[in-house]
DNA sequence: TTGGGTATGTGATGAGCATCACTATTCAGC
DNA sequence: GCTGAATAGTGATGCTCATCACATACCCAA
């Protein structure tokens, strides 16, 4: 039983930016009741019992990020926490063999992240950075596995979340390998644009850079394709912000490949 | 709760092989001891007590496959059984949006499948065929969860596959996106080896078809690159059979692509 | 044994996209 | 506001690999 719960960020980051660590105390009861009210209804954590819930919350760390900041890095062999976001947006990523970047996920909030090398205790194999100023929970292993073990319905919410990551990166693989570049590029933006709002936006503006990382194409041909798309009017720029304005063409894009 | 369980196979084979739909009885409790006898000793049915294994195989069904008999269709809405391979080996692919057929896994003895459709209840999206004469137990969906959900061992070890098959499937994005042909069959082989042989056997000898649509390059190109090892003695065949010889060479391609 | 289906071997061709090279633009920090 | 760094736009080039087009080998069943 550990009440507090120590972060040791280790290894280089990706940007090798200059790392900031901002440990915040425990969360304790106040911040407990704050944050329940605050879950969204859709929350894996409604799962559990308020009861559950207040333990699990006490016995876990609450993190203020700044753009930038790093939660996780690949290779980190102290994978003995998993992450739950509050709000803001985490970019998830790994470096591949030959020195690329992959973007594998951006989570909202209320999404859990970091949960795999809980289960199998291996090191971890992605980085966590936050790409927006963000609010995040760090769930120690333990309390983590013992919460989700003596509640069903809690058992059954991380499954079905570990099982849409899987058809998720199904989709992935059928994309990369029997897509041309527009289509790859749209499941990419689809998957970025906001649920929670009916307007286009995307949760987080990614750089043209990312973009080609999140949907496995190079930089140029993003810029390239993200040009035709704006003049065709399916998408619309603010300053650096992207618009989706047809959805549905994108949507069809994504789930078909070119022969639409 | 049923005792009986019936399965219903619709839609289109993928191979249009005529169908033989094998019904075997539900498994009584003789054939649950034999099936306890034979459990491998990693088996993840082995973390239930044998009063939970017993309910469990009371209510599951065994069924007797051959070769390219068809358990699962791709688009099944009646996605309500899992599979829990015995003996043999089963496929698991999809045919992708342009008509190419994507194998995303062969799976071993002891191996659980298709437990994703079971969690979010949509339309399966995969199939799974046997590739050998297998052995298989198909566990309904109510039965399964109530299992798994009462044992805190079992649902741990269902998270861990699931975390596993996460952890794969990044691997093949990152050889998809940055590893040439080579690395990338080298991968796909790597992952055929029998992990319970010495010797450098497949747990299946794959067409060069097949190995293209496990790997994602052309069947040509298989051809090519297959020969080319062949020379260099990093793989043999006997008859139709491949044999890795030179597995470290194979894992280093497969681990570090081009530049090893 | 023969023939048709399936699996394999191998060259030639070209499409798709990464890469390079460079310019133009925007942004953040002093 | 200024300056360097990060981001974005765009043409030219060439590499990788899918595709096409065959030839060949193999297997099983009539």
């Amino acid at each position: 039983m550990l009440d507090t719960f120590e972060i040791r960020l280790s290894g280089v980051t990706l940007e090798s930016a200059d790392l900031v660590v901002v440990l915040g105390g425990n969360a304790n009861m106040d911040t407990a009741k704050t944050i329940i009210d605050t879950l969204a209804p859709d929350s894996l954590l409604r799962a559990l019992s308020p009861e559950q819930l207040e333990r699990l919350l006490a016995k876990s760390t609450r993190r203020s990020l700044k753009k930038g900041d790093v939660l996780i890095n690949q290779g980190d062999e102290d994978g003995d926490f998993a992450v739950y976001l509050l709000s803001g947006a985490l970019k998830i990523s790994f470096v591949s063999a030959g020195g690329r970047e992959i973007i594998l996920n951006y989570s909202a909030p209320n999404e859990l992240v970091g949960e795999i090398a809980l289960l199998d205790s291996g090191p971890r194999t992605a980085s966590v950075t936050a790409v927006v100023p963000s609010e995040a929970l760090l769930l120690p292993t333990s309390t983590f596995l013992e919460t989700v073990s003596t509640s069903p319905a809690s058992v059954v919410g991380v499954m079905r979340e570990l099982a849409r990551r899987v058809r998720q990166l199904n989709l992935v693989v059928e994309s990369d390998r029997t897509f041309s570049m527009g289509p790859r590029l749209a499941r990419a933006l689809v998957r970025l644009v906001d649920q929670n709002r009916d307007d286009g936006q995307l949760i987080y503006n990614p750089s043209q850079n990312d973009l080609g990382a999140f949907a496995g194409l190079a930089r140029e041909n993003v810029s390239r394709l993200l040009s035709e798309w704006e003049s065709q009017g399916i998408i619309a720029r603010e300053g650096r912000a992207l618009l989706v304005r047809d959805a549905e063409y994108l949507e069809l894009l994504a789930e078909f490949g070119d022969d639409i």
